[in-house]
DNA sequence: TAGTCATGTGACCTGCTGGTCATATGACCA
DNA sequence: TGGTCATATGACCAGCAGGTCACATGACTA
């Protein structure tokens, strides 16, 4: 049991609740305001009040926190998910895709700080894209590639389509429409609201559309071509 | 002439092109290795063998040398365009933008390590989107939006397109193609070749296609929506 | 009571950073 | 020759980073 490999130690979820959250706060904050680089564990001690030898004993080390909060993340967006049902059992794929992405940016208004740590240093300053996370973005790839084969098999998309392109457009799109959303809701003063209103879905949808009619449009076109 | 601002010193300037050429090189690789915060103004006074000093009798700081290589790009590029021109004087606005990005694919060939180290910083790290190059970004959103709404005007695009969104989606394009390529291109032995191979053309043309099929036909899908 | 053990602490370590400055060099000129 | 001036140098500075460790605390146990 001594590999555990990484993400917090014992000590750390021994600790009150209360204390947790102080200190898990504490890190978000400084995520979300330096990105990964930058932010400092001195900082992040001193603003949760615990000490610098404590931290060293809740954590490996900087990515280790870093991890404990994907960690919490992920596990907070199952939850979510899971009392979440599409309004169809008859979406097609694109439709479902757009169903999700919908609620991913539910669920990111419900979380925004913890989101915005996250995504700042995943997006933003490109980590994502790094070894360090080469499994996260893995599986996000891999999920995506299943999609689109489902639609290739559903008649939905040409089978002459290059998966893997198709799967760059919709990893591209869903972050940049996330990114997108985040910056622009972090201006608003309810961003739940704003998320809900008419004009930001619109929006979304919008964006979705774009990269939709793209995909089914497109593909046919490559079979001759100087 | 107290106000030059910045981008590199007179006494840069003074230097034979020689030991110029290596200081910037050194800079090239720092930056293209370590994006902007990561990178030391000791590796790169040790690696272009001057001293500490010398570095801040050429530059103000860390920023001044990006800016400085920035520049450095910015006149290649252009002095790159003014020998180039379009295939035909009648292209409508998506196949100028196709013959623009591609043409601005072959320079990225041209200097593949400078552009590494530029686009690291300013796409993968997105200072690009923050404050310090809040000028160069504006120019270039500046552009597209012309570009879109030449578009509207020859009757290419519906009127009724949603300008805003447009330009972020061109935007969004263009950098993830130019990131996507210059992933790949730096994984190839002679890039230029690669780049220009049919199959590399083709994979760019795709990528456009997705993109300019979305914008063609999806807005006039909004006046009515629920 | 004495001992044990998980938890907490902050002074301290090394290593690096960006940045300064007194001094040295050497080309050019009066 | 002696003086001037742009250029070159690297020891040095303060600051902060991540990380360690000898020691303090206090609850629980025998």
């Amino acid at each position: 049991m001594t590999r555990r490999s990484h993400l917090a130690k014992q000590t750390f979820f021994n600790l009150p609740e209360e204390k947790r959250n102080l200190i898990a706060n504490a890190a978000i904050d400084e995520f979300a305001e330096y990105g990964f680089e930058a932010s400092s564990i001195n900082r992040i001690v001193a603003n949760s009040g615990i000490s610098k030898g404590s931290f060293y004993q809740y954590f490996e080390d900087k990515m280790d926190v870093f991890k404990y909060l994907m960690d919490v993340i992920a596990k907070e967006k199952s939850e979510y998910f899971l009392g979440k049902h599409p309004p169809s059992d008859h979406l097609d794929t694109f439709e479902y895709f757009r169903w999700m992405i919908k609620a991913g940016m539910e669920f990111n208004s419900a979380y925004p700080r913890l989101v915005q740590a996250i995504s700042r240093v995943l997006l933003v300053e490109g980590l994502y894209y790094g070894k360090d996370f080469a499994e996260y973005h893995k599986m996000s790839t891999d999920g995506i590639t299943m999609m689109i084969k489902q639609a290739v098999k559903n008649g939905e998309l040409d089978p002459s389509v290059d998966i893997d392109l198709a799967v760059i457009i919709m990893e591209t799109w869903t972050n940049a429409i996330s990114t997108y959303i985040l910056n622009e809701g972090m201006k608003q003063k309810d961003i739940m609201k704003w998320m809900r209103s008419a004009k930001t879905q619109e929006k979304i949808d919008k964006f979705l559309y774009v990269m939709e009619y793209g995909l089914r449009k497109t593909e046919s076109q490559f079979s001759t071509n100087s």
